[in-house]
RNA sequence: GUCCCCAUCGUCUAGUGGUUAGGACGCUGGCCUCUCAAGCCGGAAACAGGGGUUCAAGUCCCCUUGGGGACACCA
């Protein structure tokens, strides 16, 4: 007995992996992890004109970033369109199909009479028994399914439960195209049967097209897979995703600075849930999943909760793995690191970045300070608005201090600094906020000890120079 | 228009007939503080409306309203 279960993973490759597919794709992956099954991927095109390589490459590389890894290799429908044309000639002989002559004009007229009469517009079967004279015969037909009239198909879905469709309110759906080609509607049937596909856990707009598509498995004879209808994700003003808000590539996150395993934790937390537990592992999100704990409403994407979660898993992660993560970045972003040893110096702050970022590209800014040449540091006035004469004298005055340092180490430096802001009867934060924005460039960074220390003796002596002499 | 699905704080959700309706993000008051965060201690904030069923309803049924989806020679 052959109970393996299998899913699969068939995203279009008209546009690029967007959130909601990643959704899709993770259900999928954890549905059959949890069941030690297979997830195979498929990539959906049979629309020649309007599938591209880099949407194909788009979605491989936003899964293997999220290590959403699928079993096999990936089954391109387009190489089985052959198969596919089998099935709709055998669906032709057993009379559960027939070919149809309507021009496109004449199947908008068709619409348009109905939605005035107040039915579905749907197609109304005028070819079902027809057989085409002549004159019919100069336009190239198309290939319907013949649907059942009466009666209703029944869905027993994992996440939507039992909903039933009436057959009258199916239309003979198009099989094959007038050049041939196979649709959607029939290849997916046939692939999902050929691949031996156990679940189908795709968005719930696909739902009418299950009981639509039930009637090719019917008049197959072939034996039905389980399907589970997951609610779609809409943006957080509760409209279908845009470009607005981010329905944008799954590598568009990784540019704004989001870890993977925060977008895998985000999204398993819409639409599912385990008591209040916000928080999973992988290991934890694999044994605890059940598709039927799957709500059945959509759910918004909150860019705040997601970068809050960034944080926490920023926060939770090795120092080393930090550091690597920064060198990507740097890579990414183009910035060159002439000296090798700055790397050692960020090193240093990493726990101290970690606490103050909710993003990659946070940890990037905060430890500019250290990537960037002395030069390369300038003070806008507008910034250091405590410019005036007591300033720089404090300013003057540390710089002698720090030249005087012996041991260059976080303590030592903090008590200096301390001893000179009560030798000179002011408050740290007199001293600190002008400092920090004479070392950074910036009013907001990582504790002034930490900055001094990581920066070393030279580079805090010529900032702090080089600023006076301006 | 026809059919289908949905409805707990602003958002994500817990809740399976008896709860002070819980948690998380966000918002907010305070503490801490060298900036910004973080952290700690508090606070406001929800069962869409109306009918039933029941001793008892956020939980079950019906209607209304409001969302969403499908209705292509796209997938």
């Amino acid at each position: 007995m052959n109970s393996e279960i299998i899913t699969r993973f068939a995203p279009s490759p008209t546009g690029y992996l967007h959130i909601g597919g990643a959704r899709t794709a993770l259900f999928n992956w954890l549905f059959s992890k949890n069941q030690n099954g297979k997830m195979l991927l498929r990539i959906e095109d049979t629309d020649k004109t309007r599938s591209t390589k880099e949407a194909i490459d788009a979605i491989l590389f936003g899964m293997e970033w999220l290590g959403l890894n699928w079993d096999d290799d990936v089954i391109f429908q387009s190489q089985q369109i052959d198969r596919h044309k089998e099935v709709a000639y055998k669906l032709l002989d057993s009379n559960n199909a027939y070919y149809c002559y309507c021009t496109q004009i004449e199947l908008d007229e068709m619409r348009k009479k109905a939605a005035s009469e107040g039915k579905s517009p749907k197609y109304n079967g005028k070819w079902r028994d027809k057989t085409p004279n002549e004159s019919d015969k100069t336009v190239k037909p198309v290939l319907r399914i013949k649907t059942s009239e009466t009666g209703s198909t029944l869905l027993d879905d994992l996440v939507q439960g039992q909903v039933h469709f009436k057959n009258d309110q199916l239309d003979d759906f198009v099989l094959l195209r007038s050049d041939g080609s196979p649709t959607y509607m029939l290849a997916s049937v046939v692939d999902d049967f050929d691949m031996g596909v156990t679940d189908i856990i795709r968005g719930d707009d696909h739902l009418t097209n299950a009981a639509r598509q039930s009637q090719i498995y019917d008049a197959m004879q072939w034996r039905k897979p389980r399907t589970s209808h997951i609610p779609l994700i809409y943006g957080i003003d509760g409209n279908k995703l845009s470009k607005r808000h981010g329905a944008m590539a799954i590598g568009d996150y990784k540019n704004m600075g989001y870890l993977p395993e925060t977008i895998i934790n985000y999204l398993v937390r819409l639409g599912w849930s385990h008591g209040n537990q916000e928080f999973f592992t992988v290991g934890e999100m694999i044994d605890l999943f059940k598709i039927e704990k799957v709500n059945k409403s959509p759910s918004r994407l909150d860019f705040k909760k997601l970068t809050n979660m960034n944080s926490n898993y920023i926060k939770s992660k090795d120092n080393n793995d930090i550091l690597t993560i920064i060198k990507d970045h740097h890579q990414n972003l183009n910035i060159k690191i002439k000296d090798g040893d700055i790397y050692n110096q960020i090193l240093t702050i990493i726990p101290s970045l970690k606490e103050k970022s909710k993003t990659i590209n946070d940890l990037i800014e905060l430890s500019s300070y250290l990537t960037r040449d002395d030069d390369e540091i300038t003070v806008k006035n507008e910034l250091l608005d405590i410019n005036n004469q007591a300033t720089n004298k404090h300013l003057t005055g540390i710089v002698n201090i720090i030249k005087n340092i012996k041991n260059w180490n976080i303590i030592e430096i903090e008590n200096s600094i301390k001893s000179y802001i009560d030798d000179n009867d002011i408050k740290l934060f007199e001293l600190a906020q002008p400092l920090r924005i004479v070392l950074t460039g910036s009013t907001v960074s990582i504790g002034i000890y930490d900055i001094i220390t990581s920066l070393g003796k030279n580079a805090v002596i010529n900032r702090v120079n080089k600023y006076l002499k301006n």
